[in-house]
DNA sequence: TATGAATGAGGCTTCATTCAT
DNA sequence: CATGAATGAAGCCTCATTCAT
C-alpha cells in the first residue's frame, strides 16, 4: 500500500521514495531503450535496478502508471530544456532553426530516454485496446508551432501554407533524425539539424517580392 | 511441416495453400492494425481467422515468419502501385509529387496494411534482442530518392541540399501523415498530401537567378 | 483402413505394403537412434524417409504399433543370427562364449538398432502408464539361458550358483558392453566381449577338485 | 529470478527456498519413477506437489536444471552412504563385496530414487541432440573400481583381466539387480546381492596354485 | 495408396500481480 | 520499505491423429 500524500511533514520517507521512483524510472528508460518495448518486464527492469520485483509493484500501481510516469518525465525534461532556447529567438524562422538545433542538442545526451520515449509512444495502450499516446499527445507542441507560424505568416515573414500540417511534419522530421541516428550512431547530428532548419526554412519562408534568396 | 518451395507444378495443393496463407496474413493485418504489436497473438489472429490455433502453426515456421511474409507482402503492394505512376513523370518535383499522391492514394485505400506494417516495423526484433527492421529496411526507398534528387540538382532544377537528409524527411512527413490521418480519420488525406508536395517543391527548387519565385 | 489380412491373392498390393512399412521402420530406426525417444516424432520419421506424415498413420494404427513392430522386428533378427551359433556348441561355457560372440558381431553391424530398440525397451509405455517391455521382455532369454546353466551344473561342468541370477547378470554385461561401445565407438568391441566370456567362465565353471573352494 | 548464491548468511530466507525445492524434487523423483520420462511433465509435477506449476519454474531455471539437480542429489546420496562402508574393507574382494551389498542396501529404501535416476540418465539430452548423462558419467566409478582392481591384482589377490571391462560389468550388474527387483518387488535383493558377490569374487580372484588354471 | 490440411490437447516458459513477513 | 514466494493466465510451439480428396 503506498502512501496516499498525506499533508504531514513526513519528509524523509518522501525522499526516499522519490530516490527509488527515480532509481526505478532510469533503469525502465535504459531497459526499454536497449531491449524494446516486447521485451522488457518488470522482472528484467529489477534485475537492472538490482532490486526485487515486488519493489516496483510497491512504488507504481502497475507497469502502465511506470511508463506513464516515464513518459511524462522525459517529456517534461525536454520540455524544459527545449523552451528557454526558443523563446530568445525574436522572429519564427529563428525560433523554429532554435527548435530543432535545441532539441538536437538535449537528445544527442539522452538517447536512451528518446528510444524509451518511442516505444512506449507507439505501442502502450489502454486497458480497452486504443492507444494511449496517439500523435493527439503531440498536440500542445502543435498549437505552439502553430501559434509561431501563424504569426511569421501574418508579419509577412512566411508563405501561406497549412500551419498545421507544417507543424506535424517539423515534428516528424525531427523524430526521424534521431530515429536515423539511433540506428546509424555514426551520423552527424548537428550536420542533419541543420540542413532540416535550412529545408524548412525554404519550405515557410516567404516569397521574395523583387527577390534575393535566403539567408 | 509445410511444402517447401517445389519446382514441380502442384498448382491445386498450392492453391489451397496460398488461399489459407492469404487469409491468415490478411487477419494478421487486421489484428496488428486494431490491437497493436503487444496484444496480437496468434490465438487472436486464429480466433479472427475463424481456424484452429494450429493452423497457423501448420502453414508458417513461427510467428515471426508470419510477420515477415506480412511485411514483405505489404511492401510489395505499395511498391507495385506507386513505381509506375512516378516513372510517368519527367522532373524531379514531379517525380516527387507524384510519389506522395500516389502513396497517399494507396494508403487511403489499405489503412490496416499501414498501421499492421508500422507495428511489426518498431517493434519486431531478431532473437539476438535487435531490431528485425530498422531504418534500414528503407534504404531501397532512400537509394531511389536520393538519386531523383541529384539528377534535379544537377539540371539545376532544385537547389543544392543534402539528398539523404531530404530523403529521410521525405519518408517521415508521409510516415506522419498517415499516422495523423489513423489518429483523425476525417483529416484531409489529400489536401495533406498536396501541402506536402508543395512543401517540399519549396523546399528543394533552386533558388530563382534574377528572381521570382514559384508557381 | 488398412487392408486387413485377407485370404486372396492381392501380391501387388502386399508387396508395396510390406515395402512401405520396411522403409518407415527403417528410418524409426534411425531416428530413434540418433535423438533419442523424446525427440522421436512421426512428423520427424516422415522426415527422414521423405513422405507425407500421413503415410505413417495409414500403414500403422499408431505410433506405438509402429514401435512395437521396430521391437518385434530387430529381436527377430537378432534371434535368428544367434541362436544358429549357440546351437553348433555342445557345452554351456561353449554356448555361453558362443551367445556372447555372437551377440558382439551381430551388433557390430547393427549398431543403430540397438540404440533403438534400447530407447523403446526403456520408454514405451502402456496407456495405463506401466512399462511396456519390462525386463519381463527378456524372459525367454533367461528361461533359455537359465536351462543352459542347469544343465552345465548338472553334468558337474558348473559350479553352483542361481540360474536366474547369472541370467540376468550375463544379459545386463552384453547390454552394457554395446552402451559403453556406443558412447565410446573407438572401444575394442571384439576384446571387450572375449573379457566377458573370460569373466563369467570363471564365475561359472565348477571348483577344480584338487583346489579349495571359495572363501 | 531464483536468488543467486549470495555468499551473505540470509539463514531464513535459504531456508523455505531449500524446503521449496526439496519437495519439488522429491515430487519429481516420484513422478519420473512412477510415470516414466515421457510422461512427467512440471504440471505432473507440481500437481502431485499441489502447488501452481509456475513455482517449480520460479525455484528452477527451466525442467532440465530440475532434472540435473535432481541427478546430482541422488548421486550425492548414494555416494554419501556407500563409500564409508567401502572404506572399512582391506581386501579388494572385500570392497567389492561390501560396495554391491551397501548400494543394495541403500537402493532397498529408496526405490523410486533409482528409477527416476534411470528415467534422466537414459532419456536427458542437451538442446543440441547429444545424451547429457551418458556411460561418461560412470567414469568417477568406474576410475575407483580400476583402481581397486589392479591393486588387488598387484598383491596377487586378484586374477590378470581387463580391469575396465570388469569395472563396467559390475556397475551393469548392480544395475539390472534393481531394474529386475523393480520389475519384481518380491525378488530377494539381499540374495541377489549376495549371489552378485560371489559372481564376481569367482570371476576376479586369482587362480589356486595348486589348481589348474581356465582354458 | 498417398497427401495435404486441420485439429485440439498438452508442454514449457514468461509475466504482472498479490501477499505474508 | 523491501523481499521472497506464489499464482494463474497467456503465449508459442510441437505433436499424434483424423479426414477429404
Amino acid at each position: 500500500m503506498r502512501p496516499e500524500d498525506r499533508s504531514g511533514g513526513q519528509k524523509r520517507a518522501s525522499f526516499i521514495e522519490e530516490a527509488r521512483r527515480a532509481q526505478i524510472l532510469e533503469c525502465a528508460i535504459e531497459t526499454f531503450a536497449e531491449l524494446g518495448y516486447a521485451n522488457t518486464s518488470l522482472a528484467r527492469i529489477a534485475e537492472r535496478a538490482g532490486i526485487s520485483k515486488g519493489v516496483i509493484s510497491y512504488h507504481f500501481a502497475g507497469k502502465s502508471e511506470l511508463m506513464e510516469q516515464l513518459v511524462e518525465q522525459v517529456y517534461r525534461e525536454i520540455t524544459q530544456f527545449v523552451l528557454p532556447r526558443m523563446e530568445k529567438e525574436s522572429t519564427a524562422t529563428g525560433a523554429l532553426r532554435a527548435n530543432i538545433r535545441s532539441v538536437a542538442e538535449y537528445m544527442r545526451g539522452h538517447r536512451a530516454q528518446r528510444l524509451a520515449l518511442g516505444e512506449i509512444f507507439n505501442n502502450l495502450r489502454t486497458p480497452d485496446g486504443k492507444r494511449r499516446y496517439g500523435i493527439a499527445f503531440n498536440e500542445p507542441i502543435y498549437v505552439q508551432r502553430e501559434a509561431m507560424f501563424r504569426l511569421g505568416q501574418q508579419t509577412g515573414e512566411l508563405r501561406p501554407f497549412d500551419p498545421r500540417v507544417m507543424a506535424v511534419t517539423v515534428q516528424a522530421a525531427i523524430d526521424e533524425m534521431f530515429a536515423y541516428w539511433a540506428t546509424y550512431p555514426d551520423h552527424d547530428l548537428e550536420a542533419h539539424a541543420d540542413e532540416l532548419a535550412d529545408l524548412f526554412e525554404h519550405a515557410t519562408r516567404a516569397e521574395r517580392p523583387g527577390g534575393a534568396a535566403d539567408r
